[in-house]
RNA sequence: GCCGGCGUAGCUCAGUGGUAGAGCAACUGAUUCGUAAUCAGUAGGUCGUAGGUUCAACUCCUAUCGCCGGCUCCA
């Protein structure tokens, strides 16, 4: 029996979470056993917030067998069984294996590298072919729930051998694991689609899969952030552009997209040709460039184009606003001198970072550099990664290298935020791209009057307008800051008698360019508030007669409650500046489990099995 | 696309072989009220769609569409 190396140091919080789940991936496998005793195992990595183990089971899992697998995982836990670690010769562990049905485990055995051990952890009754390291004893694993079951292929290979998966959570204490149930069920109530529904901003309809319907409100909300796009990129010095959604092929062969793309294009043909609507800004921007002739003292030329865009994604694959068929990204894209890689990322960083701070997300940047399959020249590659990275350094943000994970066609910067629960999306994004100037022959007349190849720089900010009305939606809870709030402020009448004046109130807002409602029914003041409330609207201004005869308003807010009273045109003021300033009214709740351990960095490649 | 679950009124949901139910919302009337739900009444569904089994189907079977949890994909 070999000893753990690492049990004389201290261990960190994310090795002492890996261990508990991936132990607790264990417990389970022995309990799925126990109730299927022909069952063989596929893997059981720990992940994020829990594990997860995938089964190849004679019967689909339903939610009384994650009960009766818990209840047994329970007598596992409690029985205290210690974590056993064997070093086994490859030869006795495949035959040990083979013997005992576990073809996935034979299959690994055959993967682990000439040279490596390979080890076994027993536990109880359960023998499993892992690499470690675990807890020490199963009483540790005592915090655990099981979430959910699913599909999940071997491998992930679609064609291979579909297995059965079952995810669960496990944590050190008892208080962390209702925290964490806590969160998801914070984050339920907050899915956008269930807001969406709540607040009147978007739905869906089965004739056009995948696609948002915008309502109103929805729209003001999403056409709000346009502007502020629209607004910060002309800061910026980019040019907008607006360009065909539907294409003759020719343009996506030239492109590269026909070749690997086109199962996720919607084609047509008509009058003898061959169209497709465009997946993307990018070649058509080309396009436009082509359109004219460039002098070096043009560049960087930043040109913007919020298309209309459609992917033809796989029905199974649909989600929400998150993964849909139709959506705009807040596209842009760059044409510079290779001298100009440095200076410009630093500027589309300083957009980025300035775009996400109105909303008190938290950025992470990743570098992701040169991939094997990249093509260009390396020299190239070197030189502009090399920028890259002083960009990335001078603009003062922390960031992490994900080595040899960047584009074929370029190296690149993911921009992850952060979310008020903790979570991380990926939105912006930065992209090099050496191959579209190639394919498309741009150029650019040099200062040696010659003609040369400028670099293109791919670029979001939200990434796309839907995706992040998504992301923003379950960040805020749907209470959005005044500057973005579909409805800015509801006027309450507190009896019919007063609705005149309630409607003067109005008035005076909306000249200023608020958006306001008035609710005029005859309910009672407690009603309309809960309504008000309910709908997250940023002001609620009651009105009676006595703020009729002064003149004022009884102003409540959604992230403050009641204030008292002002006068309409000191309201109005107040809001303006707000919407002017774009100020962050928003009470964020914040939960955040993860904020020591940040990224459990778990390799689920080679051996962490 | 794959595995599993789900689809009943605008919304949230109950109804498992005998000709559809609640709450909220809506509408009508009463009430005129000071910061998170006033009362009463009325109306509203060919139970996702198409077939099939049955004397009889929301209920069972098949197909199909959509949604949900994942997988896969993500130039």
């Amino acid at each position: 029996m070999n000893e753990d190396p690492n049990k004389t140091r201290e261990l960190t919080r994310a090795e002492r979470l890996y261990r508990l789940r991936h132990s607790c991936a264990h417990i389970m496998a022995q309990a799925v056993q126990e109730i299927f005793p022909g069952a063989s195992l596929a893997i059981g990595p720990p992940i994020q917030d829990g594990f997860y183990y995938d089964f190849d089971l004679p019967r689909p899992l339903t939610d009384e067998d994650l009960t009766e697998i818990s209840k047994r995982m329970n007598k596992i836990v409690a029985g205290n069984h210690r974590f056993v670690r064997k070093v086994l010769p490859r030869e006795e562990a495949r035959r040990f294996f083979e013997e005992r049905g576990q073809g996935f485990k034979v299959d690994i055995i055959n993967r682990i590298p000439e040279g490596e051990e390979v080890s076994i952890y027993e536990s109880d009754r359960l023998v499993d072919l892992c690499a470690g390291p675990h807890a020490r004893y199963t009483k540790k694993c005592k915090n655990f729930k099981l979430l959910s079951v699913s599909g999940a292929y071997w491998r992930g290979d679609e064609t291979g051998p579909q297995l059965q998966r079952i995810y669960g959570t496990v944590w050190p204490t008892k208080k962390e694991l209702e925290q964490y149930l806590e969160l998801r069920e914070e984050a339920k109530k907050r899915d956008h689609r269930k807001l969406g529904k709540e607040l009147g901003l978007f739905w869906f309809h089965p004739w056009s899969p995948g696609s948002a319907f915008w309502k109103p409100k929805g729209t003001t909300l999403y056409q709000t952030l346009e502007e502020h796009w629209r607004k910060s990129h002309k800061e910026a010095g980019y040019l907008e552009i607006r360009n065909p959604i539907i294409y003759n092929k020719a343009l996506f062969e030239t492109s590269g997209h026909w070749d690997h793309y086109k199962e996720n294009m919607f084609t047509m043909e008509s009058h003898g040709q061959e169209f497709a609507m465009k997946p993307m800004n990018c070649p058509d921007t080309m396009l436009y460039y082509k359109s004219e002739l460039h002098s070096y003292r043009d560049l960087p030329l930043r040109v913007s184009e919020g298309g209309l865009l459609h992917r033809n994604e796989k029905p199974g694959t649909l989600s929400g606003l998150t993964r849909v068929r139709q959506f705009t990204q807040d596209d842009a894209h760059v044409f510079v001198r290779p001298d100009q890689i440095e200076s410009e990322i630093g500027e589309i960083i300083g957009l980025i970072d300035r775009t996400y701070s109105l909303f008190e997300f938290e950025l992470k940047l990743f570098f992701a550099t040169r991939p094997d399959n990249y093509m260009g020249e390396l020299e190239k590659w070197d030189r502009a990664e090399a920028q890259l990275r002083r960009a990335l350094e001078a603009s003062g943000k922390p960031f992490k290298v994900n080595a040899g994970d960047g584009t074929f066609y370029g190296p690149k910067i993911d921009f992850y935020v952060r979310d008020s629960l903790g979570r991380d999306w990926q939105t912006a994004t930065v992209q090099l791209d050496f191959q579209l100037p190639e394919r498309f022959e741009l150029t650019y007349i040099g200062k040696g009057n010659r003609p040369e190849r400028p670099v293109v720089i791919h670029r979001a900010v939200y990434g796309s307008f839907e995706r992040f009305i998504a992301v923003l939606v379950e960040h805020l809870g749907g209470a959005f800051p005044t500057w973005l709030a579909p409805v800015q402020a509801r006027v309450m009448a507190l009896t019919d008698e007063i609705n005149g004046y309630a409607r003067e109130v109005a008035a005076i807002l909306r000249q200023s360019g608020l958006r306001v409602e008035v609710d005029d029914r005859s309910e009672k003041i407690g009603y309309k508030i809960r309504e008000a409330e309910t709908q997250k609207i940023p002001y609620m201004l009651v009105v009676g007669g006595r703020d009729r005869d002064a003149g004022v308003v009884d102003v409540r807010t959604y992230s403050e409650g009641r204030r008292g009273t002002m006068t309409p045109r000191d309201l109005a003021a107040e809001m303006l500046q707000k919407v002017q300033d774009q100020t962050f009214d928003v009470k964020l709740k914040k939960v955040d489990l993860w904020k020591d351990e940040d990224v459990l960095e778990i390799d689920m490649e080679g051996r962490g099995f």
